[in-house]
DNA sequence: CATCAAGTTTACGTTTGCGTAAAGGTAAGG
DNA sequence: CCTTACCTTTACGCAAACGTAAACTTGATG
């Protein structure tokens, strides 16, 4: 059986993740996240909730939302044979590339932080 | 005596970042920059160049202009005893959060495209 | 059933980060 | 001196990512 699926309002995810439910709504607008809706209330599922953590950590690292509907478009692949595997391959990789060249850029940037501070005597 | 210092003009600086001389200039505008001027015109040298990879070394870490500015000032500390110790400490503290908390952010973000791929057989 | 917080849509406003003319100044070569 | 390439400032334009206000609707509760 099925265990009870855990049920979210806006506010309770703008609350739980500290943003507004305009962002939420706007993330919606942009084919973001589809929420189910009971009546005009919308109602988000664990699954949206992930795939509100996903957008925000895309933000986090700077990604437009057209980028990180991108990546999460990955996510719903319907299982088994995929589509266009090796253009997908390759979007993977270019997500990839960038995310690795971030990790660089960070530990330079926490390299020179260290320096900086060690200047603060 | 003296080594002669690089000088590079804008569109130098342009092409070889791969970006445009309204940029830069833009990032003049807004102080991330300040060359010297030989008539008009702007010369950059060595350190201004190093600048404009800090520059866009925030870009590509998501940071706004007026972050990247902040961080970018702290290079500028007039050496010795410095002006507000703890407030800087500070700054550099929050700076070092901020990329911890990218780090971990690109490292899932890798972990799951390895995920992704491996369904893609 | 009245109330009241929380939800909804619609739509204009704002900030950031440049793009893109327009209109002209400058420096080197022929 | 004239062309040509590159530089300058000024200023309006624009897309992205929401903020914010207006004007309802809904659903839980006393």
């Amino acid at each position: 059986m099925t265990v009870a699926e855990k049920e979210y309002t806006i506010s309770d995810l703008a609350k739980e993740f500290e943003i507004t439910s305009r962002s939420i709504r706007h993330y919606e607008d942009e084919k973001l996240i589809s929420p189910e809706r009971r009546g005009t209330h919308r109602i988000y599922s664990s699954r949206d909730r992930v795939r509100l953590q996903l957008i925000l950590r895309g933000k986090r690292l700077g990604f437009s939302l057209a980028q990180i509907r991108q990546i999460i478009d990955l996510y719903d692949l319907p299982e088994g044979k995929q589509k266009q595997t090796t253009l997908l391959l390759g979007l993977i990789q270019e997500r990839r590339d960038a995310l690795l060249q971030q990790r660089k850029d960070i530990n330079f940037m926490l390299k020179e932080l260290e320096m900086l501070e060690s200047k603060l005597d």
